[in-house]
DNA sequence: ATTTCATGATGCCGTTTCAGTATCAAAAGG
DNA sequence: CCTTTTGATACTGAAACGGCATCATGAAAT
């Protein structure tokens, strides 16, 4: 198999326009070049590819069949330098997605589905997981993208800043507090905290603790429960209450009261962040896709 | 897209390898032509195929899709070698047999179904024709090979004798020859003949006149029919009686009685022909696999 | 830390391949 | 019989390609 691509495309060329001039015409060549190929082509296949018979030229059986395989092959290498140039652009592969319960209650859905939308080869997967594992698997390159609590001072990472939430205060309905139309910081001294486990909630207790402090308390942590629908249940079961963000807090529970908090005007920043060291495939268009929101 | 099949090639080497030097030992080329060729199409593809951080070689995303399109092109280029090669051998395609009434019910089943074991690539394509029609299509290639009542005597054609069989007397059961051992052609001077077609059968008749001739009489024809079976249909019908072959007559049937003739050393022989100034495909397997039997 | 080794990239040169121009030969058409 | 059309061939210059020698760099060994 002494020939090349060149010789494939030019029979392919002669076959269909069943005349050597034509075909050179539309290859921008010219004539003997033509002549040439077939002949060190059917010459290297062993057997002719068109009846000459004069001045007519018609494909031989063997041609027939040899065109249908040549077709095949010049597509299929279309289509392998696209779907190669789709992979290096990120537009073919997959993202994983990282997210706290913050980031999936507020914006973080809306994202996924538009980014869907747009990029339907790329297949996203999403995994749960708190602001410190994240940031662990982001530089270890076994997640692309994190959405978690910020805000992040970290070199060699890249953030894009999503959502900045209010905090509100959830209480159970037979609550002390539950009549009130607001409340302010200081009301909460000396009341039952339901909270996330400090080890895993680090990033939204460094922003809670500050806040309580300068409200002139520290909360008296009575139960620590695992994720934001487990602290919910908790308060329901009348074991305290809790602070969290409105839009977690913001779906309508039984038995549960969401209080505004006057007076505070820290708000709980979710960020996405990723590691730039990490080669970047679909992660490109992801970001400049938060870019563009 | 200004690379050739070469580069295809060196670029699934070093991918399989991972590792240029070894590659090109593979290939028999020296290890700067394969460095050469990859920098060649990755620039013209305008993204990296390899990571070559430090000494170690690695498929980049894009390399690794780009590489299953190659393998894929590189099989099918084989493949449509092999199978247009097949073609041009005559191992695939179709072959249009011709057969008369005499042919289809001697020995031409046998050789059909053995070709057919042989060379399961080829589709048989039997139509049935008399010798005349059968001819006229073979000179236009409307027909690849024939099998006709010989013997035939034109220029252009190729043929191979099939069969030389004796020629058999039928008559109804209450025919006065019916209860006779044998008879001889002098024995049905007179007698009512019911026979093919003359324009139909030229070929059977110019063999049988002048048979009859030497036996002292002219056959006296009262009835025609179209193929043997409607022949041996009217026979049974007492219409009259009719002279054959034997392996047309030999299954039998009620109500007939086959005689065999006595001092007739005259055979009916059915030969094989095809045009020779006409393409040969598949033909030429088959009249190789006629010789060989 | 320094040396050594392995490995891919690059410069240079001779060979091969390839395309363009001009021309030929054969067949179809008038 | 002459003209036109069309594929094949000869020759020449340019581009592609491979081999040799060498360089640059990163990993392993001391």
């Amino acid at each position: 198999m002494k020939f090349g691509l060149r010789h494939i495309r030019y029979f392919v060329a002669v076959a269909e326009e069943l005349h050597f001039r034509r075909a050179a015409t539309r290859l921008n060549v010219a004539q003997p070049a033509i002549s040439r190929a077939i002949g060190h082509l059917e010459s290297e296949l062993g057997f002719a590819l068109f009846d000459r018979t004069g001045r007519r030229v018609a494909l031989t059986a063997a041609g027939a069949s040899f065109l249908v395989g040549c077709r095949r092959l010049l597509t299929g290498m279309d289509t392998a330098i696209d779907e190669a140039r789709d992979v290096d652009a990120g537009r073919i592969g997959s993202l994983r997605v990282g997210y706290t319960d913050f980031a999936i209650s507020g914006a973080l859905p809306g994202i996924l589905t538009e980014f869907q939308r747009l990029h339907p080869g790329i297949t996203l997967k999403p995994r749960h997981g708190v602001t410190r594992d994240q940031l662990i698997a982001l530089a270890e390159g076994t997640l692309d993208i994190g959405f978690v609590t910020g805000p992040i001072a970290l070199p060699g990472f890249g953030q894009h800043p999503i959502q900045a939430e209010r905090l509100v205060c959830v209480v159970h309905e037979g609550h002390r507090l539950a009549r009130r139309a607001s409340i302010r910081m200081a009301d909460l001294a000396g009341e039952d905290f339901v909270l996330g486990p400090a080890r895993d909630w680090s990033h939204f207790h460094q922003e809670l603790y500050p806040i309580c402090r300068r409200a002139g308390f520290s909360p008296n942590v009575v139960q620590e429960a695992y994720n934001s629908a487990a602290i919910l249940g908790l308060v329901a079961s009348r074991m305290g209450l809790t602070i969290l963000t409105e839009s977690v807090a913001t779906p309508a529970r039984p038995g549960l009261v969401t209080l505004p908090i006057k007076g505070l005007s820290e708000r709980l920043a979710t960020v996405a962040i990723w590691a730039e060291d990490q080669p970047d495939g679909p992660r490109r268009l992801f970001v400049k896709h938060l870019r563009q929101r």
